[in-house]
DNA sequence: GGGGTATACCTTGGGCCACGAGGTATCGTA
DNA sequence: TACGATACCTCGTGGCCCAAGGTATACCCC
């Protein structure tokens, strides 16, 4: 099964996860609402994807976890590894290929 | 449970084929010939994707199918219903709204 | 007649992943 | 005391994608 790498599309969740923490690490929490706030309420990204994602991503060394204490709550600041951003290079391109495709079925769908 | 209706992506190749077919009535080979070229090679919609996507958008009626014989060969031209027509708007709306959601992210992303 | 390629349809089995629902705990506030 | 926000988590269901494999016709070449 190789590695679910010439997927038509799916992973957006993980796209978006190592987009947001190339730019600084970040918690889990902050995340899920830094996705609503940036995209404008376009994007949704609930808790049951998230948290998964994230023990996922962090077991396949694509992430680092720390573990602090804020405020007498826990949080878990995330950020990339080397091999994250390789995955966040590799996944973005993946998208704006798969992006510019359906772009293009769209065009020739809708003139006639 | 509702009807997968805003999930954050999939659905792509449910998309291309409404999409396409919204141009005018193709038989299932053709279709993923067209999305093959159409898309320069971006996207690849394999027959084990294809026909079953097929049957079920038929079985929702939102294809109708003609069965003709050309060569000897049998092919199943389809085409779209007006549900057909109302579910591409929809799915074209949430292809373009994640599409742009992504982007968003991407951009913050990046250059952040 | 045998082999290869293109056309054209199909199903099955497996697995990934998104999602909703629900659970624990802290803090502030009314 | 009850509620909402913060902050983490898991489980079960189900959708959907995919590779692999199967059937059959037409055409070409040798």
């Amino acid at each position: 099964m190789a590695d679910r790498n010439s997927a038509l599309m799916s992973g957006v969740p993980e796209l978006l996860v190592l987009s947001l923490l190339a730019g600084r690490e970040m918690y889990g929490y902050e995340i899920a609402r830094s996705v609503k706030l940036i995209s404008r309420d376009a994007l949704v990204i609930g808790e049951g994807v998230l948290y998964p994602a994230l023990h996922a991503l962090e077991s396949r060394r694509l992430l680092r976890a720390k573990r602090t204490r804020v405020d007498g709550r826990t949080r878990i600041y995330y950020s990339l590894t080397v091999r994250g951003r390789a995955r966040l290079a590799k996944l973005s391109e993946d998208w704006r290929r798969v992006s510019r495709g359906v772009a293009s079925i769209l065009g020739e769908g809708s003139h006639g």
